[in-house]
DNA sequence: GCTCCGTGCTACAAAATTTGTAACATGGAA
DNA sequence: TTCCATGTTACAAATTTTGTAGCACGGAGC
């Protein structure tokens, strides 16, 4: 489960997040959206990007296997609406 | 998205996928099984049963919206195997 | 009664990680 | 050359995790 524990790291899931559908963006906003300090959000990306989730080209970007990655999250993400919703009515 | 933010805490994600299909573990065995020192694990049932992710009753097992969270985790899992497997490759 | 296990769980100091803030160095535009 | 946005690093403080030891409880067997 090594790509689990790695997504399991302060920021990675959100990241990916972030990157969603397509989206590029810089260090700052990346940084800004994600809600890290440069430190951590710097070392997530250097793993995300040995890991061949995330691409920097002009800003940053999914690569396609982090692409594939999105598509995998989406029952969870669906789940995790669920989970709010629920936790919420009480 | 604060449930990703939960299971993105360390070892949140590997409890779950111990607990997969109706297992049944003592907090000993799940400690051997994910691999976590007790107090990080203490820490994580505790969020997980606040979250109603994990039941204790007789052993921790998941609760119905935790099977729920292990139905949605499956796609990712699958991607992390293609992931290994694409990573061994280079 | 008492002893022996296995249980969930806590204590505590050391190690690792994260945070927040500040700054650096580079490159392009004005 | 001045300005600005970029990616990135520095560093000490705060938080989290780790590893090990042990506690308190409950049941089984004597």
């Amino acid at each position: 489960m090594a790509a689990l524990d790695l997504l399991g790291r302060r920021g990675a899931l959100r990241i990916v997040w972030e990157l969603r559908e397509g989206r590029v963006l810089t260090f700052r906003a990346l940084q800004a959206a994600a809600e890290l300090p440069p430190g951590t959000l710097n070392t997530r990306l250097a793993e995300l990007r040995a890991a061949d989730i995330v691409a920097a080209d002009a800003g940053y970007r999914l690569s396609p296997r982090g692409s594939d990655l999105i598509a995998a999250l989406w029952p969870l993400l669906r789940w995790s609406e669920d989970w709010a919703s629920a936790m919420g009515d009480r």
